[in-house]
DNA sequence: TTTGTAGATGTATTATTAGTACATCTTTAA
DNA sequence: TTAAAGATGTACTAATAATACATCTACAAA
């Protein structure tokens, strides 16, 4: 059981951005500090802006920032707007072709299972992930100036 | 977000041995039941067997039975024993690169929300899958004579 | 004791899809 | 006008889940 690479991305992204601050970040900074691939994230970063998690400025000196505060954007949220598919068995699934679905208790205990573990995402936010008391390490381990 | 095929699978056998009784079942007749690959389903009936769930007899007349009660087969155990990578994400896993690893909220949150997860799956058994009252449905849609 | 049927086991192949790379376009500050 | 940044779509690669196949072992019945 994972989540995918692009989820955790996305988080990865709104946690540069908020311990930078107001300045503006381009994809290479953030590429550059995790050491991934920046193709990769331009589709992340192109998705967080269209979902209004953060505003991106083209151009030379351009770049991006958050567009909300780090308290108002909420994880379980997130990972349910990123995670492309949350059908975690094939009965989930609208091409489904197991017999039993009518009557099989698994698909409603899977279905708690999954909202449970939302729900407990749904307790915390971005302000949450990156405490203030860590703030000085994350601006080091980033490389942010 | 999945589990495997492999694990949905694992529950199906359960599922199959526990309505069919205390007759052997074979591979063949649990794979055409589903319609789903036998060859998949000979790992599946082999680790299975390795676990201790069933039991399985070879040769002529042979075939497979649980080994264990319904009520005694917990779902959340299967699932943490047979789903093979439980590392939601990167930081999770032993080649993890991702360097704010260290100060970062979102594993505690992630591993909190997955603990959520399959602690839902530990409150039920085989037999919360299979009610009684389903099993005559549930005979009928799995052609078992 | 032979034969056929069942599972045991390991290897090879296929298919899916996440992940990555690349090319070109648009925008904007200097 | 140019360089630097994001926007966007397409194509490729890689990882791995899923499947198929081949051969072995065990057992029961004829």
């Amino acid at each position: 059981m994972h989540i995918t690479r692009y989820t955790d991305y996305s988080l990865r992204v709104l946690i540069y951005l908020a311990v930078q601050g107001d300045e503006l970040a381009t994809i290479q900074e953030i590429a550059d500090s995790y050491d991934i691939s920046k193709n990769h994230l331009m589709k992340v970063v192109h998705q967080l802006n269209k979902k209004g998690y953060i505003e991106t400025v083209r151009g030379k000196k351009g770049g991006m920032r958050l567009q909300m505060a780090p308290a108002d954007i909420n994880v379980g949220i997130l990972v349910r707007e990123t995670e492309q598919d949350l059908n975690i068995v094939e009965c989930f699934s609208s091409k489904n072709a197991c017999r039993i679905t009518p009557v099989c208790g698994l698909k409603s205990m899977l279905g708690e299972a999954l909202t449970a573990f939302l729900q407990t995402l749904d307790k915390y936010t971005l302000a949450d992930v990156i405490q203030d008391q860590h703030r000085p390490q994350l601006l080091r381990l980033l490389q942010i100036a």
